[in-house]
DNA sequence: GCCGTTTTCGGCCCGACTGTTTTCAGTCG
C-alpha cells in the first residue's frame, strides 16, 4: 500500500465523518494527517518498523499512527468501512458538487435514502428536495447547476495529477532495459488543463514479442494499478486507484516519430495534417508518411512536418487553431519558455495562509534565478486564510520593505545559499467583493507595488452582475492585476460566467493586466481566454500563488498555458526586468 | 485527533454571502 492510497482512505474517512456530523476538529486532523503522509518523501511501508519516524511527521500522533499501521497490515481502514456500511460509497461523489455540503447530503440521505448523484438529481428535478427544512426552489436549482458542472468534468484529471502519474509510469518502465525510448503523448504532451487518460509510448530496437510480453507484465505490476482494462501486443491499458486510465503502447523505431505525432493529436490537428498530406499525394498514418508504399518519413516528428512543407509545430499548438497555416508561412510564434520568466508576482507567507517566511520565499526565488518577487497576502475578506486588515497590511509592508532592503543588496539574512540580488515588492491579493468594491482602503492600496484583485465568493452571480462586478473593480485606479479570473476553480466548480470581451476591453483601457494563475489546482483563465488577451493587447502576468517555496515550481504549468495561448515573451510582463515591470504595472498611478 | 504544554486539557482559521428565515444554518474559501 503506497502513501497515496493511505492518504486517500484517510480523506474518504474524513469526508464520511463530516456527513456523519462528527467532531470537525477530529475530521480536520484526519485531513492534516493525510497531507502529512502525502508529503512524506519516504513510504509508510518503509517506515513501518520505525514508528517514531512516523510520529515525527507534523499532524500525526498516536491515533493516526495506529490507523496507518492498520492500513499497512490489513489494506483497509475499519472506520471507513463502517461508515460505508452505514451510508454508501457513491456519497463521496456528492461532496464534489458545488452547493452540496455534508449537512445537506446527510439530510437528503435521511429523508430519501438517496446517495448517488443520479438519485439526488432525480429528486431535485421532481422538486422533492424543496420539502426539506431550509430548502427552497433556489437551493434546488443551485444543486442542479452544481450537478451539471460536475458531470462536465468528472472523469477528467488535472494536468498536474496526470503528469505525476505519468512520471511514475516512466520511472517504473525504465527498469526494463530493452526499452530505449519512453515518452508521453496525448493531451498530456499538449499540456491541456485537464486530461482524460495518459498515453505512454515505448520503443526499443530489441523489443521483440517476448521482450514486449515481459515488459507488459512489468507494466501490470505498476504500483497503484486497480484494474487491467486490456492487454495485447500493441497496447496495454490499466486503470489506477485514482481512476486515471493509463495506456502503454509499443512502437517500432522506424515509426517512432509517426507514432508520437499520431498519438499526440489532437484529433482535429491530425485530420488537418492528413488532409495536407493527401493534397501532396502522400499518406500519413501512425506508421509514417508514405508516397505509395515507400516510407519517406517516420523516425522523427520533425522529418514528417518538414516533408509536408511545415516547420515542426510545438505540441501545445496542435489544436487546429491556425497552427498549420502559421507553420506553412513561417509564422509560428516564438513561444514563451520557462527560462524567460524573471519573477513571480503572487505568493503568500505565514502572515496569511502561507507556510514559509518572506525570507524563505525569497531564498527559493533566488534559487530559481528570479530577479524579483511580490509578497501578496490575502485581504481580510478571506478570513479563513487569516487575511490582512488595513492595520496588519501596513505593518506587513514594513516587513517586506525591510526584507527588500536586505535582499536587493545581494545579502541574505540567513546563512548559505546563492548571493544574488532580489527585489521584493510589496503587494496584496485583495478580494473583489460581490458589489465590485475592493476589500481594502485605497490609502493602503496606494502603498502597494502589486495589487491583485481576486474573486473568492459569489462565483454563481448571473453573467451581467458578474460583469458589472469586475468592471467596477477595474475602475479602481489601484488595481494592477485582475487575478484568479475564475473560468473554473478546481475541477468541481462551474464556470464563472461574464462578458469576457467587455472585461478585456476595460482592462486594455485601464492598463490592468490579467493573471494566469499557475497553481495546478486552479484552472483560472483558460488558454482560449489567454489567447484573446494576447490578441486584444492586454498584458498578462503568470504567477504561481505559492503558499510554500516548492510551489514556485508551478510556474511551468502557467508557462504551458501561455504557450497554448500562443503568447510570446513580450506579452508577459514578468519576463521583464524589475524597473520595466513596475513601470508597466503602474501606468495609471504615476502618469 | 493533534498539539503544547502552566503535564491534563483547552484550543484548534473565521468572515462573506445565500436562502431561508423573523435570527441563523449551511457552504465556501
Amino acid at each position: 500500500m503506497i502513501n497515496r492510497e493511505i492518504s486517500r482512505l484517510l480523506r474518504e474517512a474524513a469526508d464520511l465523518m463530516e456527513i456523519a456530523g462528527e467532531d470537525p476538529f477530529r475530521i480536520r486532523s484526519y485531513r492534516r494527517g493525510a497531507d502529512a503522509v502525502d508529503q512524506c518523501p519516504q513510504s509508510m511501508r518503509e517506515l513501518a518498523g520505525e514508528p517514531r519516524q512516523i510520529l515525527a511527521l507534523p499532524g500525526i500522533g498516536k491515533g493516526l499512527l495506529a490507523l496507518i499501521q492498520e492500513m499497512l497490515s490489513t489494506g483497509k481502514l475499519e472506520q471507513r468501512e463502517q461508515l460505508l456500511q452505514r451510508y454508501r460509497p457513491e456519497m463521496l461523489d456528492l461532496l464534489q458538487i458545488s452547493g452540496l455540503g455534508p449537512k445537506t447530503i446527510a439530510l437528503i440521505f435521511e429523508h430519501f435514502h438517496a446517495a448517488s448523484v443520479d438519485e439526488v438529481e432525480e429528486l431535485a428535478r421532481a422538486g422533492r428536495l424543496q420539502g426539506l427544512p431550509r430548502m427552497g426552489a433556489q437551493s434546488e436549482a443551485k444543486i442542479l447547476r452544481g450537478i451539471a458542472a460536475w458531470r462536465k468534468l468528472s472523469g477528467r484529471f488535472l494536468l498536474s495529477q496526470a503528469e505525476s502519474a505519468a512520471h511514475g509510469v516512466l520511472d517504473w518502465m525504465r527498469e526494463i532495459s530493452a526499452i530505449a525510448g519512453l515518452t508521453v503523448a496525448g493531451s498530456l504532451r499538449r499540456g491541456r488543463e485537464t486530461i482524460g487518460d495518459v498515453d505512454v509510448l515505448a520503443a526499443g530496437p530489441r523489443l521483440d514479442g517476448a521482450a514486449r510480453q515481459q515488459a507488459g507484465e512489468h507494466f501490470l505490476r505498476l504500483p497503484g494499478v486497480e484494474q487491467v482494462l486490456g492487454q495485447g501486443p500493441e497496447k496495454t491499458s490499466v486503470r489506477l486507484h485514482s481512476g486515471l486510465q493509463v495506456d502503454l503502447r509499443w512502437l517500432d523505431s522506424a515509426s517512432l516519430g509517426a507514432g508520437l505525432q499520431y498519438f499526440t493529436g489532437s484529433q482535429a490537428h491530425n485530420v488537418a495534417l492528413r488532409g495536407r498530406a493527401v493534397k501532396a499525394g502522400l499518406k500519413l498514418n501512425e506508421y509514417g508518411l508514405f508516397r505509395g508504399k515507400k516510407r519517406i518519413a517516420g523516425e522523427t516528428e520533425e522529418a514528417i512536418y518538414h516533408a509536408l512543407g511545415l516547420a515542426w509545430i510545438p505540441p501545445e499548438l496542435r489544436e487546429s487553431c491556425g497552427e498549420l497555416e502559421a507553420a506553412a508561412a513561417g509564422g509560428l510564434p516564438q513561444l514563451l519558455r520557462l527560462e524567460d520568466m524573471r519573477g513571480d508576482l503572487h505568493m503568500h507567507t505565514v502572515a496569511s495562509d502561507g507556510r514559509a517566511t518572506i525570507e524563505e520565499m525569497a531564498d527559493a526565488a533566488i534559487a530559481r534565478g528570479y530577479q524579483y518577487i511580490a509578497i501578496t497576502e490575502h485581504s481580510q475578506a478571506l478570513a479563513m486564510a487569516r487575511g490582512l486588515n488595513e492595520v496588519r497590511a501596513r505593518e506587513h509592508i514594513q516587513l517586506i520593505r525591510a526584507a527588500d532592503a536586505a535582499f536587493r543588496q545581494g545579502r541574505k539574512p540567513s546563512a548559505g545559499g546563492p548571493e544574488r540580488p532580489l527585489r521584493i515588492f510589496t503587494g496584496i491579493e485583495v478580494d473583489i467583493l460581490a458589489d465590485g468594491r475592493l476589500d481594502m482602503e485605497n490609502g493602503v492600496l496606494a502603498e502597494m507595488d502589486v495589487v491583485i484583485g481576486s474573486l473568492h465568493s459569489r462565483f454563481d452571480l448571473p453573467p451581467a452582475a458578474m460583469t458589472e462586478r469586475l468592471l467596477r473593480a477595474i475602475e479602481n485606479p489601484h488595481l494592477r492585476i485582475l487575478g484568479h479570473l475564475t473560468a473554473r476553480i478546481l475541477l468541481r466548480r462551474a464556470a464563472v460566467e461574464f462578458d469576457f470581451e467587455a472585461v478585456l476591453a476595460a482592462c486594455a483601457r485601464a492598463g490592468v493586466a490579467l493573471e494566469i494563475n499557475a497553481s495546478p489546482e486552479r484552472l483560472d483563465i483558460n488558454d482560449q481566454h489567454a489567447r484573446r488577451c494576447g490578441q486584444a493587447g492586454v498584458p498578462v502576468v503568470i504567477s504561481t500563488d505559492a503558499h510554500q517555496p516548492r510551489h514556485l515550481d508551478h510556474m511551468r504549468y502557467g508557462v504551458t498555458m501561455a504557450r497554448r495561448a500562443w503568447l510570446e515573451p513580450r506579452q508577459v510582463l514578468n519576463t521583464r526586468g524589475p524597473e520595466e515591470l513596475l513601470a508597466a504595472l503602474r501606468p495609471r498611478i504615476e502618469t
